[in-house]
RNA sequence: GCGGACGUGGCGGAACUGGCAGACGCGCCAGGUUUAGGUCCUGGUGCCCGAAAGGGCAUGGGGGUUCGAUUCCCCCCGUCCGCACCA
């Protein structure tokens, strides 16, 4: 670029703008200015460039979803999350807030490890040397985050504490009467005095240690469960079920995945999902994420139904019984058969030597006996993946061979197995009810079984009795059919044959949900150890507080093994063979204990990283109570939480119900003052990009990609556009760097704030930042000459009509940032430095004052420098934003629009406080009103006050 | 299939609890500064008819409520997201 001879000396271009920036990220670095005072414990100085009063402000907690340090650094897409938070942030700072915000690292994780197998270098290396270059690169935007409070989940002063609130889990129990976690000790005490029987009914003295121990383990909220888990061989590990894909392979790097038994660590989250449901009601959440966790929790109501099968035994000799859940308890007279899922346990009992008289031909699956049928048939199902089972439904199953009892008429129904029924949700069997089931229809009439309709269809449903296709009906009506319910309407029916289960003792009401515990364990290095031991029985023992961290052992061979398909679940940490064993005395005399050998899944880090943000350097406590309290909000345990978390979408379920679920553990032991973590959540849209593809389909540098009259173009060749996410795949990544070097931060800062609200995806333009420089450009010129760099701004009064639109201005920017509407607010101060820019003289100080506070947390750093410019000494950082003059919000004359039959047709000016007579008359009045009503017959006046009149005519 | 969000100029987007649709910016057009281009400055810019005055049409489509609908209700179309044989 060559550069022109006479360009100001001091225009802000990036240059400029560099200059400013980096000379105020020092200064602000060396003042401490956004260290946030803590009221008690550590860090209760603040900046020492900042008001002394800080502690005893109201507090704002403002938090943003941390990242994972990737190595391949940041894009411009990554920072508009923390830049909202930041001009938020700033704005209150400046309305009398103490404010928390500062930014950490997900530090651990399977990127690293990968890296680690492929260079050799040890994942801590690397971890830390792209937290470096991405705090470098955040640095650089100027956020105003407490830097003492930095902290990475793979800090061994930090991971110490995830280890303890492990512990605290671990050493708790869920009291169901009390519905809330309880130590582990009262469970002891209740079995040791008598309260609690023993699960044997010995007492409690009587059980040997282990026994104690054993027993004890039944009840913890973090559990050892021997469970299916998907083994990835291709990764060496075992995944959480969000982690393998509908294909059935790893999320990460498509893997096929295999369902083994394993010991697994789980945590009881199952037993706090009524709680994590209703407490979403205290959330200032958006409908769109508490639908998503309802849905994930999944609560359905309706009843347990045991059905007797009077020919099978099941492993104790006693009659088979088949418990089944049911959210339709009141069409069991329709109970026409019963299906198992071909993994159910009891199958194997119930499996019959020969066809019973009355078997179907579509029942036997071909077989010569039902054992054969169904080791067939299960063969079958365990080899479709689970998009085959998704993709085609059509009902298939066989007959086991036995006949089970519905206990309210005695009527004897097949039982068969069937891929459609599934093992994980309820109790992996169903009662079919054909003519109120969709799926149970279909299997009915494949097979050719009886289907007995116990709801009457409504007048317009269209099914085989209104002659239209054969239909099961689910909708409301009267019972048929149904002995003592007929009648009924659905709701009605349901308590009554509830309460006739109860009575009966064939079932009972009860609730099941689509949450399943939590996979905690990871066979994995790269993570957190679970400070577990196990004694020589076998029974897991938390490794005391005070010997925590349990450090990650050194491990020269880390790396996790790509194993074939046979291979056993192997963790890394088992090579350190000398850290797996360890002698301690855990008041039972000393014992040789095993360490456990997982890690934990990253969520655990993310769970509760907030707390460590108001306490990052305690020694003896998680995080300082007073501390925790004041910023946490919690003398209101229903309304506190941190006062705004921003994210993305993508962690709507998983994050923020292990954090959920973690905190209301904390919050029952007594750790943390709120029932929830995070008060008020925003999803922060994305950005994304135009992409663009040649004709071989090969995608070409976006920003070598010129526009034509009839298209794009690259290289001289014609190429096609499309939009997606920005990165290094679609060769459309921009980033910060880039936009530093040509524009500055706050330009960048401005003109992604400017692009749209903030919870909207939407496409980055390279060529629009030029708009936001502009803006800078002018406001800095209405303040600064560009030549001599002097000060453009002078003590003489605004005019009245300034005045007015100085505070209309702030009044709207006001309201606009308080509900983090920055391109709004943006735009009215634009509207205001235009009217600057026209005015043709010098700036009164008493706009440029307030304008310069107003821009500052959107480009604190020009902002900062045109603050000390206008010869303050203190920071603009802690300067009130400017506050509106009521008086000068109304207008005493308003101009308002006339409309005969609902178009605008003229304009009147009027007194702002002029009444509706007045308004009217003067309406009417209006020259250009008459000339079209031409003495038309007026049918109705509509007067708004201050808003409009309408005349129909 | 079920659930959720959304649909406004060439583009990003404004419009509070129903009250002047299109704020602000990008782009585009015209003019100024400049040797020229760029930068920068000033003005214009929803679409259609019209020289203008003015008029007509416009918030995905259709209907409804209302003096008045981008906003509320119903139906349809489309886009995005989540879940998916959940008993």
């Amino acid at each position: 670029m060559s550069e022109a001879t006479e360009k100001p000396r001091e225009r802000y271009d990036a240059a400029l703008a560099d200059d400013i920036e980096t000379k105020w990220q020092a200064a602000w670095k060396a003042a401490g200015t956004y260290h946030t005072p803590n009221p008690a414990g550590s860090l209760t100085e603040g900046p020492t460039d900042g008001p002394a009063d800080l502690a005893s402000r109201p507090k704002l907690f403002i938090m943003d979803m941390f990242p994972y340090p990737s190595g391949s650094g940041l894009h411009v897409g990554h920072p508009l999350g923390y830049i909202s938070t930041d001009v938020y942030a700033r704005f209150k700072r400046m309305t009398g807030h103490n404010v928390l915000h500062t930014m950490g690292y997900d530090a651990f994780g399977l990127p690293a490890e990968e890296h680690a197998r492929q260079t050799g270098v040890h994942p801590r290396e690397n971890t830390e040397a792209n937290i470096a270059n991405m705090s470098r690169q955040l640095a650089r935007l100027g956020l105003g985050h407490d830097d003492r409070r930095a902290i990475a989940t793979t800090d061994e002063a930090y991971y110490r504490w995830t280890q303890w609130i492990f512990n605290q889990i671990f050493n708790a129990w869920f009291d169901e009467d009390q519905q809330k976690a309880r130590p582990i000790s009262e469970l002891e005490a209740e079995f040791a005095d008598g309260t609690r029987a023993t699960p044997d009914g010995r007492p409690w003295a009587d059980l040997s240690t282990s026994e104690q121990r054993a027993a004890l383990h039944e009840y913890r909220l973090a559990y050892v469960s021997e469970a299916p888990v998907n083994w990835c061989p291709g990764l060496g590990t075992v995944l959480a079920n969000e982690e393998v894909t509908a294909e059935g392979r790893s999320d990460r790097g498509n893997f096929p995945v295999f369902r083994r038994p394993l010991k697994q660590w789980m945590m009881r989250i199952t037993a706090y999902a009524d709680r994590l449901l209703d407490d979403l009601d205290l959330l200032d959440w958006t409908d769109s994420i508490k639908t998503m966790q309802r849905n994930w929790i999944g609560r359905s109501e309706g009843a347990h139904v045991d059905f007797r099968v009077p020919t099978a035994a099941d492993a104790t000799g006693e009659v088979a019984t088949i418990q089944v859940f049911t959210t339709r308890p009141d069409t069991l007279f329709g109970a026409t058969y019963m299906v198992l899922a071909p993994e159910h346990e009891l199958v194997d009992h119930l499996v019959t030597d020969a066809w019973p008289e009355g078997t179907k031909d579509a029942w036997n699956g071909g077989a010569a006996t039902p054992a054969d049928a169904v080791a067939a048939y299960r063969h079958t199902t365990s080899q479709k993946s689970d998009l085959d089972r998704q993709e085609n439904k059509t009902k298939t199953g066989v007959f086991t061979g036995s006949y089970a009892v519905n206990p309210v008429n005695d009527e004897s129904i097949p039982v068969f197995i069937a891929d459609y029924v599934l093992m994980g949700y309820g109790t992996g069997a169903i009662m079919a009810v054909p003519g109120q089931d969709e799926r149970d229809w279909e299997f009915a009439e494949a097979f050719g079984l009886d289907i007995i309709r116990t709801v009457q269809p409504s007048a317009d449903f269209v099914g085989v009795e209104n002659g239209g296709e054969g239909k099961a009906y689910i909708g409301d009506g009267p019972a048929i059919n149904s002995g003592f319910l007929d009648g009924m309407e659905v709701a009605e029916a349901k308590s009554a044959m509830i309460e006739h289960l109860e009575e009966t003792g064939a079932g009972e009401g009860t609730v099941t949900t689509k949450l399943r515990d939590w996979l905690f364990a990871r066979q994995r290095y790269w993570g957190e150890p679970i400070p577990i031991l196990f004694d020589a029985d076998g029974n897991p023992l938390s490794v005391p507080d005070s010997e925590l961290p349990v450090n990650l052992p050194e491990l020269i061979d880390w790396a996790p093994r790509t194993l074939d398909e046979d291979s056993e679940p192997e963790p890394p940490l088992g090579r350190a063979t000398e850290w797996t064993t360890v002698e301690l005395d855990l008041g039972d005399g000393t014992e040789t204990f095993k360490r456990d050998l997982n890690v934990m899944p990253q969520w655990a880090g993310s769970c509760w990283y907030y707390l460590r943000y108001i306490d990052p350097e305690s020694d003896d406590v998680v995080a300082d109570p007073t501390s925790e309290k004041y910023w946490m909000g919690g003398e209101d345990a229903d309304a506190g939480g941190v006062d705004l978390y921003v994210g993305g979408v993508e962690h709507a379920v998983l994050h923020l119900l292990y954090s959920r679920f973690w905190h209301k553990v904390l919050y029952d032991l007594g750790h943390v003052t709120t029932k929830e973590p995070f008060k008020r959540l925003i999803n922060q849209g994305y950005i994304q990009a135009y992409a663009f593809k040649d004709d071989r389909g090969i995608y070409v540098e976006a920003a070598d990609v010129t526009e034509t009259a009839d298209g794009y173009e690259f290289d001289g060749q014609s190429v096609a556009r499309e939009y997606g996410k920005m990165g290094k795949s679609l060769k459309n990544a921009v980033t910060p760097d880039d936009m530093y070097e040509q524009y500055g931060a706050d330009t960048l800062r401005l003109y992604e704030m400017f692009m749209g609200p903030i919870d909207q995806d939407r496409p980055w333009e390279t060529k629009s930042v030029v708009g936001s420089q502009r803006l800078l450009q002018r406001i800095w010129r209405n303040l600064v000459d560009e030549d001599s760099g002097e000060l453009t701004v002078s003590d003489d009064a605004a005019s009245d009509a300034l005045h007015r639109v100085l505070h209309r201005t702030i009044d709207a920017v006001r309201t606009d940032m308080d509900a983090l509407s920055f391109n709004t607010s943006i735009a009215r101060i634009t509207e205001l430095n235009n009217e600057l820019t026209k005015l043709d003289g010098p700036t009164p100080r008493e706009v440029a004052d307030p304008l310069v506070r107003m821009i500052s947390p959107l480009v604190p750093h020009v902002a900062e420098e045109l603050w000390q410019r206008l010869g303050n000494d203190t920071s603009v950082v802690y300067a009130d934003f400017p506050t509106a003059d009521p008086a000068l919000l109304v207008d005493d004359e308003i101009e308002i629009p006339v409309q005969i039959k609902g178009k605008v047709r003229s304009r009147i000016t009027v007194a702002a406080d002029a009444d509706d007579a007045t308004l009217e008359a003067a309406a009417l009045a209006d020259e250009r009103i008459q000339e079209l009503l031409d003495g038309a017959e007026i049918r109705k006046v509509i007067v708004v006050s201050g808003r409009l009149v309408n005349i129909i005519a």
